[in-house]
RNA sequence: CGGGGACUGGCCUAAUUGGUUAAGGCACUCGGUUUGGGACCGAGAGACUCCGGGUUCGAGUCCCGGGUUCCCGACCA
């Protein structure tokens, strides 16, 4: 992509208003535009992120055997009458539409999801099965805060899984664990195994929070062996579960993924059953997984920036490589950058190609810092001199001077 | 939802604390110069100062109401 035909603008100051850095890196180099509190516009640089976060989650997803759906974004209101969170949620949406009636914009899609599996599972044959989609989720949060972290109107990627027994259930809660912490691993965010309360679902449940001081959970961490506790279940005479000590630390964390049991909180709402081998009609056990990919966007920039700005694991990242051209005044200049240029792309190499013409070196450099593509190639008179190129890894200071036919090998490590 | 701050061209800010034609930087347009860390010169375009009401000879500035937004807290399936 050249930059030059790009949808994409920096800034080179940002209000002082936000305080997340997340919030403010991201709009001053151009992926995210706020359009209300907490409701966000991604530009092409930030789709391209959010896009690889999400695609990320799905292999993961389908490989643990998910079949990927889409659900609305308007659901009856009836649905929410029958589980009784019409009134009890504070955060739904309720909207009136022009006829008079009214709907919800789904903060969750269990009241979608339960009766939808009534259709599609009769039989203990037709078990264990399980869907998720990845879609916009609203929640009218009291409070919007840190730019992506806490949104109203944010993606969300949820998992439903069905059984016959409570011990498919939580071997099934286990693999989609596992699949989480791959998740995570890739996106570049270490995430904690955190015990925590089942709210009102279900007597416990797991969280994967990022230690962050952006975090707005309180998490006791086992210096053992890295469980976690949320706070709102941590007792000081607390063991932990999986190495016996009560040696723990405090620390502030971010909730990027949650898993519940939900049992047949919901099946009993909707009356979901199926005919068991014995012929006797028994509600359907569900699950419920989730994560954030939107607020694992925020939460990756809190955790990979410096002072100039966004430093993108590479498996996110919106380009794998940023070609500049700094002196475009120069037809040698530009020539070669082209070639480079059109070289990449044929690899199948993600390139985003700084074409723009009369800006200067100090200007493209600093551009470059703050969007935070992982291998910056820089073309100038000075490195054509010696008939080289530049190869710089934003996460690294050092620059090195590397002959042109050599780069495909240098940035594939 | 409680408490506190803020709101001025697309973006960031200023305006003697109530004074006349709302100023500057970024970005933008035109011309010129410049090219390894956000260059420079000249010219130009761009504003019902969040909205509504009030006080006053006079309101961006003070008062009342509303809105939006940020921060702290509460909340967080």
């Amino acid at each position: 992509m050249k930059q030059s035909d790009y949808f994409l603008k920096t800034q080179k100051t940002v209000s002082g208003e936000d305080t997340a850095v997340n919030a403010k890196l991201l709009e001053q180099a151009g992926f995210v535009q706020k359009v209300l509190a907490g409701v966000y516009s991604y530009l092409p640089l930030g789709m391209r992120v959010l896009s690889k976060i999400e695609n990320i989650i799905r292999e993961e997803m389908d490989a643990i055997g998910a079949n990927e759906i889409l659900m609305p974004a308007m659901q009856p209101k009836e649905n929410w009458q029958k589980t009784e969170r019409w009134d009890s949620l504070d955060v739904l949406f309720k909207v009136k539409s022009a006829h008079g009636y009214e709907l919800a914009l789904g903060p969750t899609h269990e009241e979608i999801v339960t009766p939808m599996a009534k259709s599609l599972i009769s039989s203990y044959r037709d078990l264990p099965k399980s869907v998720y989609q990845i879609q916009t989720k609203f929640r009218d949060e009291a409070r919007a805060k840190s730019g992506l972290m806490r949104g109203r109107e944010f993606r969300m990627k949820d998992l439903y899984s069905f059984h016959a027994s409570e011990e498919d259930l939580s071997q099934y809660y286990l693999q989609v664990a596992q699949a989480y912490t791959r998740i995570f691993q890739r996106l570049g965010i270490p995430a904690l195994y955190v015990e925590a309360s089942g709210g009102s679902f279900s007597k416990y449940s797991h969280e994967f929070q990022v230690e962050t001081p952006q975090g707005e959970d309180l998490v006791y961490v086992c210096n053992g062996c890295n469980l976690g506790v949320n706070k709102e279940i941590f007792t000081d005479d607390k063991k932990c579960t999986n190495c016996d000590t009560h040696d723990y630390r405090e620390t502030h964390a971010s909730e990027v993924g949650n898993i519940f049991e939900l049992k047949t909180k919901f099946s009993d709402s909707f009356d979901l059953k199926y005919s068991a081998e014995d012929g006797s009609l028994k509600p359907v056990l569900m699950g419920c997984y989730g994560i954030g990919p939107s607020r694992c966007m925020g939460v990756i920039v809190e955790e990979h920036h410096d002072d100039n700005g966004i430093i993108w694991p590479i498996e996110i990242a919106p380009f794998k490589v940023h070609l500049i051209a700094l002196n475009s005044d120069n037809s040698e200049v530009t020539d070669s950058a082209e070639k480079i240029y059109q070289n990449l792309q044929a690899q199948g190499v993600e390139v985003l190609y700084d074409d723009r013409e009369n800006l200067s070196p100090g200007q493209k450099l600093a551009d470059s810092d703050l969007i935070g593509i992982p291998y910056r190639v820089v073309i100038s008179t000075k490195t054509l001199e010696q008939n080289k190129l530049e190869l710089k890894q934003r996460s690294s200071d050092a620059a090195v001077l590397i002959d042109q036919d050599q780069l495909l090998e240098n940035i594939s490590k």
